[in-house]
RNA sequence: GGAAGUUUAGCUCAGCUGGUUAGAGCAUCUCCUUUACACGGAGAGGGCCAGGGGUUCGAAUCCCUUAACUUCCACCA
């Protein structure tokens, strides 16, 4: 058959206008007409990646394993739908967009909240497109016509509903209490956007000492000495008897002279330091409890951009770590101080600005979990639970509704959803609407949420929930969330609590978790090592298949992958394997030729052992699809196309076509198109652009691999000719063998003597000698010496050094016999007969019998 | 301080519910341009499956333990 494929694979040419041509054929589109409506659902959103800047190779990787699915599932025979949506991802975004404002030498604060919220609209757009690009790109099968954003239209009702709806339930509640605070942003944020790490930091003991007696002193030590200005009392353990003599007294603050009380309280641990410490209610978390139970005052010492406000005295409006070193110095040089300690402590840092996190009295929004995570918990103990692949996860997921805390949801930012408490300038009276309300009465709450309380609501919210529910009717809850291990407490915990909440069940149905992609060394890409890669240049110079292929045909569910340049080549080898396979098959099949049902009966050995590796290639694959094991599934394409049906099929189907008559050779076409066709169905979910490229060259194709379907297995096949066909690789290896370890070239010609039926001499004597470049194939009626033995079939190769073949021989015989010797043991024993699975015991007998066999042939020629 | 993960060939990693002689890719070495592919093909070398116990007829695989590394969680001043 003539065909314009190109010599050379050219990923850019392959992969130009595919993506379009799905687009357009409504390929991508969920429910998209009356019969998708009738085939089984199958749903999954894109985790919405933040408009902040280019989707990096963890995109990549995450996106193309979602892909692999839709694919796999349409192909499967269901109406999926794929959804995309990008996040508005609060705090990254203004402060990207706070970034570029400096950068012209303008602040928000002269811009004004709407000014503000223009410039990130602008921003938004511009990143949105560049993402969209991108997608596109990576050829995913979204349905680009339900796009969603976070903080869309839709989505400000949904966020207004839910916080209306869990503010009338008492779920949402305004409290003063110590929350984590970005010094940069001057913003609260949650705990789990703090990230705690081991600095080297100093310990100082300072003498506090007694009201009316300067000679005695107690002696406190704190690594943050500024937050003493903030100190409303010493504590010490009741139970502490050093300390109970000055129970009662008060202490003179070495850092303002100010006389403090000593307290006692069963917080306060007698090994720890000095056995007393001082308390900070409004800093410190836990001296905010001692703060609590005491009654305490609870003085905030700093202003948000951490300096010292005016309860510090001459220190005001001082940083708060030079307020630290001069506040030192003057204790010092009063003569309070005892010592300084170096030592490393874990200290809390904002994830987004990394500036040390100040723990800050105020008032902010908070989410009462526990009742929350307990729905969730109760569902996860009964059948109607998520299951997380690997299942590891499920514990991870467990510890955080074991554990999880309130939630700080309120953050003092403009770009964001606003929260919706407004109070009546008039009467003060504060309310919570779900609808704007008039703004020369109320004033609205300044503070926006935390982006995480949008996304939570990801499964059904994109769905149109609460105002249109026909979507969701269909496809909620997600069939699959397939994302990374990083953000389960961020991300896949919320999506629960706000699923099991507002829709009565979980958001989706299976969790996948994959790990992160990290460099070829193992390090975490990062900005700063220079490491990360580009999805858009792999792309051009390897093209999208290859670097999907790449990102996932390796590694395993749940663990970090390694990727480097080293990946991407492999799999551009892998694709253009597939390309040059593909052409061969096309130049053979004939002008005309037209697809038909396979006759298995008349089949050559050799067409019937490529289906029965065909079919265990499809099994395989299937098995590990099913259960999210691409990586696994890849390695049976693999495995199958490399070996199976490149390395050895198309060999032999070109003596095949080169031997057999008219209706041979058609069935030697049957074969080869059939095993391509297949393969492309398989590799198209991996593969989409060059595997609908080769397809669409394939005679009879329909005009998508979308509408192909997934191979089946082919049933009835001959175990005979599959035999056959095993004992012709073995023999095809043995040549080879034999003339590599004899130093002869892989084309050096040589005498073949096989010792079989006719009918198997006819079958496999042209196909072994070529593969043997033999001169001669001759058959005999008896064992000859120097014979070697397959199955029922003996190879006599003419040996040039007949020592070498004899020590060769020697060595077979010897394994031979402790194999045999092996075997004896095992089946001698009666637990191992009487317990082991009975078909292990009858492979082990049958290996026994054969082994046996081919030991006495050796023998009888008298080796 | 808790918890999880990892430890298999020089390197990067597979090895699913225990069952022949533990695999792949890269790298190394030998050889081969045979009309799909040298981005190819044929072969070779290389592993006490981290150490130690245990369960079992049988362990890389299950259990216990030790060690190293990684990550997550955690309010010790």
């Amino acid at each position: 058959m003539k065909i314009d494929m190109d010599k050379n694979y050219d990923p850019k040419k392959v992969e130009s206008g595919l993506e379009n041509k799905w687009i357009e054929g409504g390929y991508f589109k969920a429910g998209k007409d009356e019969e998708a409506l009738k085939k089984p659902r199958f749903s999954l959103i894109v985790p919405p990646p933040n408009v902040t800047g280019k989707l990096h190779i963890g995109h990549a990787k995450d996106n193309t394993e979602q892909d692999i699915i839709a694919r796999y599932k349409r192909l499967r025979g269901y109406d999926v739908l794929f959804l995309p949506a990008m996040d508005h991802a609060g705090i990254a975004t203004q402060a990207k967009v706070e970034e570029k404002i400096r950068a012209e030498g303008l602040d928000k604060y002269q811009l004004g909240r709407e000014g503000f919220l223009k410039r990130a609209w602008e921003w938004k757009d511009e990143y949105a497109a560049s993402i969209h690009r991108q997608w596109e790109a990576m050829g995913l099968s979204l349905d680009f016509s339900r796009e969603r954003f976070t903080l869309d239209d839709g989505m400000q009702h949904a966020v207004a509903h839910v916080f209306k709806a869990l503010y009338d339930k008492g779920l949402i509640y305004q409290a003063d209490r110590i929350i984590n605070w970005d010094p940069v942003l001057r913003t609260a944020l949650s705990n789990i956007e703090v990230v705690h790490k081991d600095i080297p930091g100093k310990f100082y003991y300072f003498k506090y000492r007694l009201e009316g007696d300067p000679e005695t002193y107690l002696t406190v030590a704190t690594t943050r000495p500024e937050t003493m200005f903030g100190d409303t009392a010493l504590v010490y353990n009741p139970k502490d008897e050093r300390f109970k003599k000055y129970a009662n007294r008060r202490f003179i603050n070495p850092a303002n002279g100010q006389p403090l009380p000593l307290i006692a309280d069963r917080y306060v641990d007698m090994e720890f330091g000095t056995g007393v410490m001082k308390c900070t209610p409004a800093h410190d978390p836990n001296d905010f409890l001692i703060g609590q139970r005491h009654h305490l005052d609870m003085p905030v010492v700093m202003n948000p951009d951490a300096t010292m406000n005016e309860l510090c005295g001459k220190y005001a409006g001082m940083d708060r770590f030079a307020c630290r070193e001069a506040l030192v110095a003057a204790i010092e040089a009063q003569g309070d101080l005892i010592k300084i300690e170096n030592i490393t402590h874990n200290v809390g840092h904002s994830e987004r600005t990394d500036s040390i996190i100040e723990p800050y009295l105020c008032k902010q929004w908070f989410v009462r979990m526990k009742p929350l995570a307990e729905a969730v918990d109760r569902i996860q103990h009964s059948r109607a639970r998520t299951r997380f692949f690997p299942p590891r996860f499920a514990k991870t997921f467990q510890r955080w509704l074991d554990t999880t805390e309130d939630w700080c949801i309120s953050r003092q930012l403009w770009w964001g959803h606003r929260i919706p408490v407004y109070t009546d300038r008039q009467t003060g009276e504060v309310i919570c609407s779900e609808t704007p309300l008039d703004p020369a009465r109320y004033e609205q709450d300044p503070d926006v949420l935390d982006t995480w309380f949008s996304s939570g609501l990801a499964p059904f919210a994109f769905m149109g929930w609460p105002d249109d529910l026909s979507l969701m009717k269909r496809y909620y809850p997600l069939d699959v969330m397939v994302t990374g291990y990083d953000i389960i407490f961020f991300w896949v915990a919320r999506m629960a609590f706000d699923g099991v909440h507002f829709t009565g069940e979980m958001p989706f149905k299976d969790v996948v978790l994959h790990g992160l992609i990290r460099d070829s060394q193992g390090r975490k890409m990062s900005k700063s090592l220079g490491n990360g890669i580009d999805p858009f240049d792999v792309i051009n110079r390897y093209g999208c298949d290859a670097m999907r292929w790449a990102l996932s045909s390796q590694g395993a569910p749940g663990l970090d992958l390694n990727i480097g340049e080293s990946n991407f080549k492999t799999a551009s080898e892998f694709v253009n394997k597939v390309w040059n396979a593909s052409r061969y098959v096309l130049s053979q099949l004939p002008e005309g030729y037209e697809p038909r049902e396979l006759n298995l009966a008349n089949l050559s050995f050799a067409s019937t052992w490529l289906l029965s590796r065909l079919n265990r290639c499809i099994l395989g694959y299937q098995r590990n699809m099913d259960k999210y094991e691409q990586g696994q599934a890849a390695k049976y394409l693999s495995d199958f196309l490399w070996d199976d049906f490149c390395g050895s099929y198309l060999e032999w189907s070109k003596v095949e076509l080169a031997n057999a008559d008219e209706a041979g050779k058609a069935l030697v076409y049957d074969t080869l198109y059939h095993a391509l066709s297949s393969l492309l169905q398989m590799l198209f979910p991996f593969c989409p652009f060059i595997s609908e490229t080769i397809y669409s060259y394939l005679p009879g194709h329909l005009s998508s691999l979308f509408d192909a379907g997934f191979p089946k297995v082919i049933p009835g096949l001959s175990p005979a000719k599959i035999a056959r066909g095993t004992k012709l690789r073995d023999m095809i290896a043995y040549v080879r063998n034999f003339k590599s370890e004899n130093g002869l070239a892989p084309n050096e010609s040589v005498d073949l003597v096989f010792k079989c039926t006719r009918a198997e001499f006819d079958q496999l004597a042209p196909l072994v000698s070529r593969f043997a470049f033999a001169r001669k194939v001759d058959r005999v009626a008896a064992d000859a010496p120097g014979m070697r033995f397959f199955l029922n079939v003996g190879l006599l190769v003419d040996a040039a050094d007949k020592e070498a073949l004899a020590k060769k021989i020697a060595e077979r015989i010897e394994k031979l016999e402790s194999e045999i010797a092996r075997s004896e043991r095992m089946l001698a024993n009666e637990n191992f007969v009487k317990r082991a699975n009975p078909k292990v015991v009858e492979n082990e007998r049958k290996k026994l019998e054969s082994n046996r066999a081919e030991l006495a042939r050796y023998r009888s020629l008298g080796h």
